[in-house]
DNA sequence: CGGCCGCTTGCGCGCTTGCGCAAGTAGTGA
DNA sequence: TCACTACTTGCGCAAGCGCGCAAGCGGCCG
């Protein structure tokens, strides 16, 4: 069983901000694309349906939280999942949410 | 490996609900405390260095949420996890912020 | 170089959040 | 019933967030 659950209170700042990147449905939504794979802005953009800035704006908050990573290509700038572990954090926000 | 990732629009919301639970520092600290076993308001509020009435709305936010329950005894209101998952999905939080 | 496409950034608006403080409520005991 | 304790709720304020819109890059191609 895993334990080490108390921490600093900068490392539950930490916490707080991945939480924070998670708690928008669009942003969820963006993960659930994501994990079929790196997508473009236009694309998530479309997928998620919203406006371009828009969608930027909610990529830039998961890209400072860390949960996503971007690579250029031309025009285009590709976002993929930083860690596996997003996915698994958001499954369980999933359970808990049922 | 877990699939079942994509959801709702709905799903994503509640998802969403439980995460902006969690993304506060004081909730978190809140729910390191209730994982040693159930707590007052009062020993929360000073176990977490608040004030009892900002600790009762923080209490609301993660009841509405459902991540904790409540046991009145006497005067005193007894807050307790919901469940061990909640503990779960913090330690992912911590895994990921590391 | 000039125009275009994809993305980011700045700005302003309405809404939400966390907080301190004061007032209200529920339960206990004299 | 009255006072006391423990907790909740209402209120007002400052700060933050999500959004639309317009403007500003950066990289391609003719």
């Amino acid at each position: 069983m895993t334990a080490l659950l108390v921490s600093s209170e900068l490392e539950r700042e930490r916490s707080a901000a991945i939480a924070r990147a998670l708690s928008d449905p669009k942003r969820l939504c963006v993960l659930e694309t994501l994990a079929g794979g790196e997508r473009s802005v236009s694309e998530l953009s479309h997928d998620v349906g919203c406006q371009v800035p828009n969608m930027s704006q909610h990529l830039a908050v998961l890209r400072s939280a860390g949960l996503v990573v971007t690579r250029r290509d031309g025009n285009n700038v590709f976002y993929r999942l930083a860690d596996e572990r997003v996915l698994e954090a958001y499954r369980m926000l999933q359970s808990i949410a049922r």
